[in-house]
DNA sequence: CCTATAATAAGAATGATTCTCATTATTACA
DNA sequence: TGTAATAATGAGAATCATTCTTATTATAGG
């Protein structure tokens, strides 16, 4: 999925970290390594399961400083649990497809023409409303193979 | 905006409610109005102040009634309430604008050429995925002008 | 005009997320 | 290397949007 390896992303995270004065700490190590395993957004629940000696408070604290840094993203769905994942300059730019009846959240990349005509019509709309992008997001909502059979 | 005009729309509110054995009441005509005058997506909080009449649990049940019957869509960001809107075949095919610093959303078009080829784009991955869309999103999220000065 | 059924509304309950604060770890500097 | 100053942690309490409960009120159909 990414190029990046363990140790670049130790380095960004130290670096985007401290940016905020915010330290590169074991906890947010192991955050970052869990979702860096994690081949698609998780929960906080599946962070915790996944590894019970990180307390509750601290996994909501430390996702909120590491997407402050801009190191995670959160993504809402209509699920009562958010789902996280690493950045796109980690992994790379893509877009989310939403089971809506079991909440499954999985990766998918348009193809680089579509992504840079689409990216160009939104710049002008962000003009016309005098608007500054921070980034998009395109998510496709439906049924995936196993909660249709 | 949209072409609808208030009978078209409760002819259509009462089929759709029926198909899914729920009244079009009073209170859930007002709902409506209040969506059709509002340009755009307003929290259930913009709602209650709009008309006090309306009980809150009320307003929370009967939205999520018209949700299910397909007039209503909610709208999910990182603020803490969620927008609603009138569905888009009252309205019509859009996106949203999302201001993060003050929450405001605002309704967008794409051209049709471009939306045409992103819809033919993501049928080719939902099919690769052996997904069936229900619908897409496409947020622009960043700071509006108000903002920005 | 009844009767059965659905909708309403007030407030209680739920539950994800955030906050508090005492404890523990880390940094900077002597 | 110790020590003070500051930041991070974690357990549990608090918050607050949303959902649920239930008694009351409205509606539809005979």
């Amino acid at each position: 999925m990414s190029t990046i390896n363990r140790m670049d992303i130790d380095q960004l995270a130290t670096s985007q970290l401290s940016s905020i004065n915010q330290r590169y700490t074991t906890n947010r190590r192991q955050l970052i390594g869990i979702l860096q395993e994690a081949t698609k957004p998780i929960t906080i629940n599946q962070i915790l399961e996944s590894n019970s000696d990180l307390a509750q408070s601290s996994v909501y604290r430390n996702l909120a400083v590491l997407e402050q840094a801009g190191l995670v993203v959160r993504i809402i769905t209509n699920e009562d649990h958010a789902h996280y994942e690493l950045a796109e300059h980690i992994l790379d730019h893509h877009h989310h497809i939403i089971c809506s009846p079991c909440g499954e959240i999985l990766d998918f990349h348009l193809s680089a023409k579509i992504e840079k005509a689409l990216e160009e019509s939104l710049q002008k709309i962000a003009d016309e409303f005098g608007f500054s992008i921070d980034r998009h997001r395109l998510d496709l909502l439906g049924t995936c193979g196993d909660c249709t059979e």
